[in-house]
DNA sequence: GCCGTTTTCGGCCCGACTGTTTTCAGTCG
């Protein structure tokens, strides 16, 4: 089992234990523990065989026990013992709003109801209603958030959830009550997914604010609305989190609800250790009961600066050592998103992309870049119209000859998407590879693979010597399928070794490789391009969300390939190419 | 279940909101 698999057996333990009534700190445990699991940076089979692991934070004996079994024998007996004991479907239940576990229990213990679909005649029935401390509403109440959970997902795409909040942003920046407004959460912090949209407003007058918060065009549902919190669900089944606090709590509010929890509790024992107390509320010395004598900040900066610790952003605050790098003035020059110079990995209308080769140069040349390359399919992606070896060629010379015409400033590089086999060998001829420009290798099909057989595979396409870059890492598609797995540490590994890039695919569907990976990747000298993997001239906005994969992965310019220009990557690609005449004509 | 310079027990964030109550419990973030 690897870290993640191992996070979420934590994170159904504390469910489970949720449902039993446990000690909620022990839940809390198990929660943080499958948190700090998965931000780890090193790798976990070290920590067990060094006996390690007992020195992570969050990590004690129980802990250790449970992560070394997991680790060891892909299984947990206190785990299966703890599932015999809960009836699958009360777990079930915790999904709908407004039911935690005693709400839960109390129906089971009295109902008789174990699943969500008796909830749902428990309450058409009435006998919801009827027990002790519920009431009609919280039966409505019940039966409106199970017709949500089958209408909706749970979680949404950073890309898709950012386009609903610019606009509520705008429109609550424009009300005159508002004195600054900001979104917060997984939102600002550019997770891949986020669960629901936060913002946070300051004002002397949060009424007009609220009032406007909840009539906006494609609210479906208040699901609360108070004096300073209100919440919304849109019609797209993305819920809407409203706070508006006296305008000088703004930032500490902010920062707050910012996250992530991680970055606020080591920001919070960063100011106990200081004599301070953090929250919400202010920064004001630990030992006065109120916030009324609160140090006064106009900007997160502030904050940062009372605590001796360089600003951090939202990006970074992950609670993955953004605390002591601030503390040490080691944070990085992150990568800024305007100093990509071009774009490689995209499709045209020769394989499954929507639009032609000259209709994505001109593209290509509107948004100011250098160059763009093609990456169209190779033959074994049959169902997106891969190109043969003859084909390729076809398109190389189109290419050539497009270049040569000087229609467009922007340089067009000719590469393909070439399919790695099933046994790691490539789909195309070595002479056509080495013909073109650059090669991104990828996975479409054999994804069942065992981890090792995939690792193998990859690694063996990643020494091909026509392979220029690594697509998709794991081919995972975010909240529809898991990616494959493989042994990251080793694919890394092999890339460097090979000079190869490892391609942070910014289609905000995949995002991959994950952020989580790319620090301790980049520290041991692997190189990205973040690569569009654009079928349409909208899809090169998708640089975007791949450049915040960049920055929360720590990297700088250094690390991304396509910040070079259109001569360095000519030289670059002609390393490899020596037998090519065009890369060297400049 | 974790943690500890007031350390092996007792605290772990706590306030807002809702719906049920008539002073509070449960949920949420």
């Amino acid at each position: 089992m690897d870290k993640s698999d191992i996070a979420d057996v934590l994170n159904e333990i504390a469910t489970l234990l949720e449902i039993k009534g446990e000690n909620p700190f022990k839940i809390r445990a198990y929660q943080n523990g499958a948190r700090k699991l998965e931000t780890l940076e090193e790798d976990l089979g070290d920590l067990v065989s060094d006996g390690k692991l007992k020195e992570v934070a969050g990590f004690g004996d129980a802990l250790v026990q449970k992560i070394t079994e997991l680790y060891e024998t892909g299984s947990l007996t206190f785990f299966e013992k703890l599932k015999d004991s809960v009836e699958p479907g009360l777990v079930s239940m915790l999904e709908i709003p407004g039911l935690g576990a005693k709400k839960i229990k109390n129906m089971h213990k009295e109902l008789g109801v174990a699943s969500i679909e008796e909830l749902k005649i428990a309450c058409e029935s009435g006998a919801v209603a009827e027990l002790k401390g519920f009431g009609k509403k919280t039966a409505e109440k019940i039966l409106l958030g199970i017709e949500n959970r089958e209408a909706y997902g749970r979680r949404h795409l950073w890309w898709d959830a950012f386009e609903v909040a610019k606009p509520i942003l705008d429109g609550l920046q424009s009300l005159p009550e508002v004195d600054s407004a900001s979104h917060a959460g997984s939102l600002r912090r550019k997770r891949e997914t986020v669960g629901d949209l936060d913002f946070i407003v300051g004002s002397k007058t949060p009424k007009p604010i609220m009032d406007w918060f909840v009539a906006q065009e494609g609210v479906k549902e208040v699901t609360a609305r108070g004096e300073t919190k209100s919440s919304v669900r849109f019609e797209s089944g993305l819920q809407a989190d409203l706070r508006v606090v006296p305008p000088e709590q703004f930032y500490f509010a902010l920062h707050h609800f910012t996250g992530s929890k991680d970055h606020n509790v080591a920001m919070r024992q960063r100011a106990l250790s200081r004599g301070m107390s953090l929250s919400e509320w202010g920064l004001k010395p630990v030992d006065e009961d109120d916030f009324s004598n609160s140090k006064v900040i106009s900007s997160e900066e502030d904050l940062f600066k009372y605590l001796d610790l360089e600003y951090v952003l939202p990006e970074l605050r992950e609670g993955a050592g953004e605390i002591e790098a601030a503390e040490s003035g080691k944070l990085p020059q992150l990568l800024d998103g305007k100093s990509i110079r071009g774009v490689f990995h995209n499709h045209t209308t020769a394989s499954d992309g929507r639009c032609s080769l000259e209709e994505m140069t001109k593209a290509a040349q509107e948004r100011g870049w250098e160059y763009w390359g093609t990456a169209d399919h190779s033959k074994a992606s049959f169902q997106a119209n891969g190109l043969d070896d003859e084909r390729v060629l076809e398109q190389i010379s189109l290419i050539d000859s497009l270049n040569k015409s000087r229609k467009f400033s922007t340089y067009v590089f000719s590469g393909v998407e070439c399919d790695i086999l099933t046994d790691g060998s490539l789909d195309l001829d070595e002479s056509t590879l080495m013909s073109l420009d650059y090669v991104v290798s990828s996975v479409h099909i054999s994804m069942t693979q065992t981890e090792e057989d995939m690792t193998k595979r990859l690694i063996r396409a990643i020494e091909h010597p026509a392979t220029t870059m690594l697509g998709h890492l794991t081919g995972r598609i975010l909240l529809r399928r898991e990616g494959y797995k493989v042994d990251v540490s080793k694919v890394v590994d092999a890339a460097i070794a090979n000079g190869v890039i490892i391609e942070i695919n910014a289609n905000p569907r995949r995002l991959d490789m994950d952020w989580r990976f790319w620090r301790r990747a980049a520290d041991k000298g692997l190189m990205t391009s973040i690569n569009p993997d654009a079928h349409r001239i909208e899809h090169f906005d998708f640089v975007e969300a791949g450049v915040n994969v960049a920055r929360k992965g720590w990297l700088n310019e250094s690390h991304v390939f396509n910040t070079l220009s259109v001569d360095e990557v000519r030289k670059a690609f002609a390393k490899r190419r020596p037998a090519l005449g065009r890369l060297k004509a400049v």
